[in-house]
DNA sequence: TATTTGCGTCACGAAATCTTCAGGGCGGGG
DNA sequence: CCCCGCCCTGAAGATTTCGTGACGCAAATA
């Protein structure tokens, strides 16, 4: 499942520059005009990382992360806003808006790039353990390579550790909403994760799903 | 086989200074009094990184970076800016002319270090193996001359060793977006690669694509 | 012209992966 | 104690993805 990334930015060939690189690298991406849209499609969207512009009509970048912040469904979202170097006062104010990392403009695209594939990876939870590059996982004995589906689950798992996610959730996340499988497909695939990275790891909460513990 | 890194800067103390403490780290180096020259030396060496001064005679960084980002040859050679700190007009100048990342002198030997090392992790190209010129792929048995396409699977398979390369995505290098060719073709290339380099290289992860290990 | 070389395609078998199925265990409520 | 919901498990079948040899064609080479 792909990561998402929300680009708000009030010039429109700013954001289609960003998002055609952001897609290549292979993230899901959406936009937005202005930091009062930009509340609004992150509801819907659900972005990992907003990618905000300092400067905008409507709604600031500060207005809009203090926004971000105050609302339930999207408070986690990791902010990082983009603007032009020696804003030195905007810096200041970004992050006691609750900013998570501030990029100065101009930046090349390769930079940007990697920023934000540093940021995705430092994301995910307990992500440490996963090799995303290899579809392995990282144990004592040393990287274990797994097949897609199982690889899919574990991230999923491991994204928030100790954290119990529903049958429901990890069928969208993993098969999509369309795809149809039997119900106990999923049972199979924790088998096979658990024979190969051991037991202790996932637990199962009956009648609810699975969560990745320590 | 060692990575290489060519130093840029107008004073040989600092050249030298530089020089013999990234030599300790294991890097292969190289000089360069200014811009000019850098180009120069940079289509014989190859490096993988090059490290510049921003302020130099003859031709300064900015110049000289974008000659480098023009010049086929090295165009995607990763360019490091080094540079007082409060210049910020440089460095506005620097990413706009197309550097990767920028460090700001004084900087202590370690730091200067642990940045290189980080940005050489990141890149961990092994093109060494490869001979552009002639195509031709070096292995103890001596060089070994290989078809267009067989090169260029086997150029972006090396550019990152041990990272698993899609199939879309070698297709994307290779083919370009156009071009539509069957889907078992890649596979054929392929095989034609393991015949002559040993199959023990290139490892093929099912579901994904393809990658080049050591 | 004859031969070699590079490239793409095809058909088919092999292998990995995914899904389904059937049998069984475990614990709670009746 | 039995039923029932829920899950675990092994095995088998279905599906997807790969590997491979052979072939046709075109361009380069002899």
């Amino acid at each position: 499942m792909k990561q998402r990334v929300l680009i708000v930015d009030d010039e429109a060939d700013i954001r289609e520059f960003i998002g055609y690189n952001l897609t290549r690298e292979g993230y899901e991406v959406a936009e937005a005009r202005n930091g009062a849209e930009a509340v609004e499609v992150a509801e819907r969207f659900r972005p990992h990382l907003i990618l905000m512009d300092m400067m905008m009509p409507v709604m600031n970048g500060r207005e809009a992360c203090e926004a971000i912040r105050s609302n339930e469904k999207i408070k986690e979202t990791m902010i990082v806003f983009l603007s032009a170097i020696c804003e030195e006062e905007n810096l200041v104010q970004s992050y006691s808006a609750g900013a998570d990392d501030y990029i100065t403009k101009p930046v090349s695209m390769r930079v940007l790039c990697s920023r934000v594939n540093a940021i995705m990876k430092r994301l995910g939870g307990d992500s440490s353990r996963l090799v995303e590059e290899r579809r392995a996982y990282r144990s004592d004995e040393g990287e274990l390579h797994l097949p897609v589906k199982e690889f899919e689950i574990l991230k999923l798992l491991c994204s928030k550790p100790n954290h119990i996610f529903s049958r429901q959730e990890i069928f969208h996340h993993v098969w999509g909403d369309d795809v149809v499988v039997g119900g106990r497909t999923l049972d199979v695939h924790i088998r096979r994760l658990r024979r190969k990275i051991g037991d202790r790891h996932i637990v199962t909460h009956k009648g609810v799903g699975f969560k990745f513990e320590e």
